[in-house]
DNA sequence: CTTGACCCTATAGTTACTATAGCCCCCATC
DNA sequence: GATGGGGGCTATAGTAACTATAGGGTCAAG
């Protein structure tokens, strides 16, 4: 057994994923199947590692399995061309910046309102107002 | 009929949301039930509007619809004691610092492959090493 | 050689929608 | 005032992205 080489148990932890979610990704395509052991167990590395990290990150910032498909593709499209690539990459990036801005006036308004707790009680709240105009 | 007052259908194009998702919020008790009609058609007004596009907007951001309950109802406990809303407003500000962190790097690759592209053919991406460490 | 932690497949259940069926309201127009 | 089309209503079933459970095999430690 190689050191560089771990169990689903391990990769789990590694990436707070539940194994049952894991093997669910795998079953959908978005990821590899893994070499196995002589007696079944999947085997992974670092870049199945790297690969779920993405995933799961992508996936708490609100992005749909079909979007990280399509930003995963763009990695492996080097050296091809890129008018799709690049045009993919764009829309991604606008969905990210838009992202940002409504998440920075989230922050604004927590920290005010965090601030206000400082004399025992709450003074005025707009966290609903910071994202629903 | 107020002018003040809109229809479903009205709310949902404002919202970008499916008018089933709206009713959906309704039974699981997210939206208040609005007035009706006496046809029957539920009327909504600014208040619901922006309570929708505030549920909508942290849906695309990552959140569970159990954080933005969360949310909305430290909105609503102005004026009460507020050891409670300050955890939960920390551990919401951490959370929300995170995904912009995550995104920023995001764009910043996104920014970077797209300035790639000017060659006419992708030279190094490293979309998903933004986000895998 | 058994015990306990971990892995396997397969299937059913949950969350957060989404689509469809079958019917009602409203109002413009014939 | 009948009628037809664009909405709205409830109720139920289906989908996406997990999550839990059953029933069983693997493997290192003792």
């Amino acid at each position: 057994m190689n050191a560089d080489y771990f169990t689903i148990g391990t990769l789990a932890k590694e990436t707070e994923t539940k194994i049952v979610t894991i093997r669910y990704y795998e079953s959908i395509g978005l990821l590899p199947e893994p070499p196995r052991t002589e007696g079944n167990y999947r085997l992974y590395n670092r870049s199945h590692l790297m690969r779920l990290t993405f995933i799961r990150r992508c996936r708490s910032l609100g992005f749909t399995l079909n979007h990280v498909r399509e930003l995963l593709a763009l990695t492996e499209k080097q050296d091809q061309d890129c008018n799709e690539v690049d045009r993919l990459a764009h829309s991604h990036l606008e969905a990210v910046e838009h992202k940002i801005q409504d998440l920075t006036k989230l922050a604004k308004e927590l920290r005010h309102q965090i601030n206000s707790c400082q004399g025992g009680r709450i003074a005025d709240c707009h966290i609903l107002e910071a994202l629903s105009s």
